[in-house]
DNA sequence: GCCAGATCGTTATTGACAATAGCATTCCTG
DNA sequence: CAGGAATGCTATTGTCAATAACGATCTGGC
C-alpha cells in the first residue's frame, strides 16, 4: 500500500527525518528542551565568545530566530549573555546550562545509539555518508531573483538541531 | 567546525532531510505545488474512491490537516470531491489535477534521481534501505499516558510527502 | 426500529521551526 | 570622519503538525 511512498528516496528520507525528530523531541522534552535548543547548548559548551550570530551561522538557524531562542534559554537560566563590546555579546553556559547539557548529551547520545541499532549492520555504516552527501551541496539555486543581495549572507535553507 | 554535527546521524538526517525539502518544495514550487500537495496528487492518481481520510492515513497526515490542504487543491481546480454517501466523500482528480499530477511526477522523479547521483555509488543503495528502517518502528512510546485508545488509530508523528 | 459506538469532515487553537523585511546601534576601514 | 558591514532585535508570515471538540452519519447489536 505504502510502498509507492517506501521506495521514494525524498520520501523516505523525510519520513525517517520526521519520525526522528518527533522521538528525540519527545525524549529532550522529558528535560524540558526543545531540540534547538538542545543543540545550542551542546555547541557552545567549553566556549566563551561563541555570539549570538556565530551560533546561528552555524547551526543555519537565522538570526532573527535566535532571538527568542536564547530568551528562553536565558530565562531557564541555562545560558548568559556577557557583552563583547558594544555590539557583541558572548553566549555562555550557567552552571545550570552546564549540567543540562550533559543530561541533553547523554539523551542525545542515546538516542543516537538506538537509532543506529535500528539499521541492518550491512547498512548501517553508509547512512552518515550518504546523508552528508546530500545537504551542503545547494544545487544551484541559479538566481533566488533577487538580484542583489548586498549584505546579508546568502546562506540557504537548512537548519539546526542537533540529535 | 561543524563536524561535530557532520558525524552525528540525528544532525545529518535532521539537516538532510531539510535540504532535500527546502530544495523539493522550490522546484514545485514551479509549478505552484506544495508538497503535501504533491503527494496527494500522486497518491489519488488513477483512484475514484479515495476519502479524505483514507488518504491521511497512508500519508500520517491527520484528518485536521487535510482539510485545508483539500481546501486548496480544490479551489485551484485540480481535484474534485464526490459524495460517496452522506458522510464521506471521494477525492478525486479533475482533468486539470491529471495534468498537474503529471508535472508533478515528472519534478519529483527528476528531483530523486539528482539526489541520488549526488551519493557516491557505493553508498547509494543503502540509504532507502536504512532510512526505511528508521521511520516505520515507533520505539514504544510506552504508554502516551491516555490509557484508552479505543478509536482513531494510534499512529505516530511521522507525516507525509512524496519527493 | 433504536441506540451505542465508531467514523467522517470540519472548525479552531496551539506549537515548532523557518523566512523576510526593517531598524537602531556599533564596529571597522579607508 | 564617512560609509559599509555586522549585530541584535521586532514583527510578521508561512509551512507543517498536533489536539480538542463538534455535528452528522454510518454500522452493528438488540
Amino acid at each position: 500500500m505504502t510502498d509507492i511512498l517506501r521506495h521514494r528516496p525524498g520520501y523516505a528520507l523525510r519520513r525517517a527525518a520526521n519520525a526522528m525528530m518527533a522521538e528525540l523531541a519527545r525524549r529532550l522534552g522529558t528535560i524540558d528542551l526543545r531540540i534547538a535548543e538542545a543543540s545550542v547548548l551542546l555547541l557552545i559548551d567549553g566556549r566563551t565568545d561563541a555570539t549570538a550570530s556565530e551560533i546561528g551561522r552555524i547551526l543555519d538557524i537565522q538570526r532573527a530566530n535566535m532571538v527568542p531562542l536564547l530568551n528562553r534559554l536565558e530565562e531557564a537560566g541555562l545560558i548568559e549573555r556577557r557583552p563583547i563590546d558594544g555590539k557583541s555579546q558572548a553566549v555562555l553556559l550557567t552552571g545550570a546550562g552546564r549540567a543540562r547539557r550533559h543530561e541533553a548529551d547523554a539523551i542525545t547520545t542515546a538516542f543516537e545509539e538506538d537509532l543506529m541499532a535500528r539499521i541492518a549492520p550491512g547498512h548501517r555504516d553508509h547512512l552518515v555518508p550518504a546523508l552528508d552527501a546530500l545537504w551542503g551541496e545547494a544545487p544551484q539555486h541559479e538566481d533566488h531573483s533577487h538580484g542583489d543581495h548586498s549584505h546579508e549572507d546568502n546562506s540557504h535553507e537548512d537548519n539546526s538541531h542537533a540529535g
